[in-house]
DNA sequence: ATTCACAACGAAAACGTTTGCGTGTTAACA
DNA sequence: TGTTAACACGCAAACGTTTTCGTTGTGAAT
């Protein structure tokens, strides 16, 4: 077991000094020649690496940055962290996982724990807890320590910092629009309690649709699901809820969901009950993932592009970062009034599979 | 921006000394009451959280591991990270995460970059490409280093280290059996090229089961699929290749598939031919996923219980760690002998669901 | 012979901790 | 009053780097 060899030892080894040492292997000409052969050789043999906690901490910088995210069995969060990671590699970073499970305080005890010099900045989700508690001071405290945050999909107007989404309301707007141009005159909405922002706004997109088709709201045809029901477990509660739905509503002959599990449930749900798609009802869901790929009939989505956006916030994060080096070097760090915190926008793309016309 | 107060600033503040600040905190009695209470007062109020990054170089050990996965966009890999977290967080670590993407070159850099000093220990699982060429220095190279590893789902004997497997060749006979229990006489295997460890363990399981059965092998009946029809881009080709596989052999009544994918899609193109599932074909799926679950029919499968795996494997490393840790106080370093590596192996599950009778 | 420039290298500080050891003060004891 | 022990605290080293600022030694120019 032949421990990581270091400076001091090659210099000991050699009998130079450290600093001669570390000259000689960033290629300083300060160095005589003979004597940078003889190190370099010498650490190559050795396979010396620099220390990166060293290196750390004598830069004051980590170059890894930090996920924060409610969730990883997740088609869309496992994307963005692909999207992530690549960029992060691409530039020379690490990427380092937390997970908040959807809860408050997870969030704030792994935010505490990174933040305490483990990362340079953050990229994260917020957990549905945190937006129902609106309960932010660990973000800003985080800022405030010059820590910078980039949020992506699930965001707030309340914190200022960078952030990559997607138009919820547009998305919806679309999908929905495609309905009505298909033939829809009844089309339900199945969505979530809407404290989320993103939920929200999906359904002031289905709204939007609606009025621009001359259609009007009915309230009986949106369709509000406990959040629980998206868990595995209640898959039949889930089933049963909708069912009845139908039953209750049945001229509705299109349906748009906030997400892909509910729209393929509604679907599975709709075939039991002898309806054809889209022949009898058309279906679209937010958020692409493989379910909607592989469901019968296939699913048309919604995509978030959610490689996309990790890929934004990573480059977000990393030119803020890079951009304070800068500022330390040049003594601009006073200038902290207009940090010109930017908001990407990706384009969602309607998906068009065999659930719609 | 204020940036993060550290002991040194404190002592100034206080007029005292880095170590009794140091001291104070940790609450050593060597301070008197008075400034003890003065300086965690001070250090509570401006929040005062000691340097990560600090504590790693001087304890030499950054609490952190390093995950070194092929896919993250995969729904068994990431309910192994999963776990990996919940097991890391419980025991004071946090985890790291790099992306092989199958790929040799790219596994071997991330472990690199790692292993300069930013993880304590590996949890990993091979990609394709190294299986594939069988360059393992890079495993045996950090090891040598006294950077732990564990390995789970692709390992290889030839590295000494903590693993955790499923037993493939248990749950395959299992699933086959059940096929064959069920009446089937004509038992089809779709599966990769076999330089996949486990995809060889659970072709060798099918094999046995047909054997105990008293039901000849039929080489026809086996359909090795290239690995990159696995793809999303290639779902038509996957399908089709299929779809003249089940053509050329009409007698098929049963399917085991190495993966969830494959079942699904076979199933797809089964009903496409006009099959009763379960009555004229049944068909069970290694690894249980997303897709399983919510297929037409839903597809019984063989569970791998991600999320055990990660959590056994996470254990497995930080027993490791903290054993090591008690070896070098002890100075014990020396008896590396006998490391007694374990391999721990997970009970796989058959999910019986609607695709088998 | 003296100065000077330059090449080649070393000492030490700094990043933020923890900790072994040394030291000064006080109070108790003989 | 002198010795000692307990107490409360400071110094400095160490973890592994990079980098600023010397300090040598050598040859050339004056």
């Amino acid at each position: 077991m032949k421990r990581k060899v270091t400076l001091k030892q090659i210099a000991k080894e050699l009998d130079v000094s450290i600093s001669t040492v570390s000259r000689a292997l960033s290629n300083s000409k300060e160095i005589g020649e003979e004597t940078r052969q003889k190190i370099q050789a010498f650490a190559k043999f050795y396979n010396y690496k620099p220390n990166n906690i060293a290196l750390s901490l004598k830069n004051r910088k980590t170059k890894t940055i930090g996920i924060l995210i409610p969730e990883i069995v997740h088609h869309f969060f496992s994307t963005v962290i692909r999207g992530i990671e690549i960029v992060a590699n691409q530039r020379g970073y690490n990427v380092i996982i937390g997970l908040s499970n959807e809860s408050f305080s997870k969030e704030v005890i792994n935010m505490e724990m990174l933040a305490n010099g483990s990362i340079d900045g953050f990229i994260l989700s917020i957990s549905k807890e945190t937006l129902l508690h609106q309960d932010y001071h660990h973000f800003k405290e985080t800022i405030s320590e010059g820590i910078p945050i980039v949020m992506f999909d699930r965001v707030i107007n309340e914190i200022d910092c960078d952030k990559v989404i997607v138009d919820d309301f547009k998305g919806s707007v679309n999908a929905v629009r495609k309905l009505i141009s298909t033939g829809c005159k009844n089309i339900a909405l199945i969505t979530t309690m809407d404290y989320v922002s993103v939920g929200k706004l999906r359904t002031q997109g289905y709204l939007q649709a609606l009025e621009e088709g001359k259609i009007h709201a009915n309230s009986s045809l949106i369709l509000k699901l406990d959040d629980s029901l998206a868990l595995e477990e209640h898959l039949d509660i889930l089933e049963s809820e909708i069912e009845q739905f139908f039953k209750n509503n049945k001229i509705i002959d299109g349906v748009f969901a906030v997400n892909e599990l509910y729209a393929v449930t509604a679907m599975k749900v709709a075939r039991k009950l002898n309806f054809n798609i889209p022949e009898d009802i058309q279906f679209i869901g937010f958020t692409d993932g493989v379910l909607s790929k592989h469901a019968r009939p296939s699913l048309t989505t919604v995509s978030q592009h959610g490689q996309i956006m990790g890929e934004q916030a990573a480059h977000l994060l990393i030119d803020r970062l890079e951009l304070d080096d800068e500022a330390e070097d040049l003594e601009y760090s006073e200038q902290e009034q207009d940090m010109n915190f930017k908001t990407v926008v990706i384009e969602t793309e309607l998906i068009e599979r065999d659930s719609t016309k």
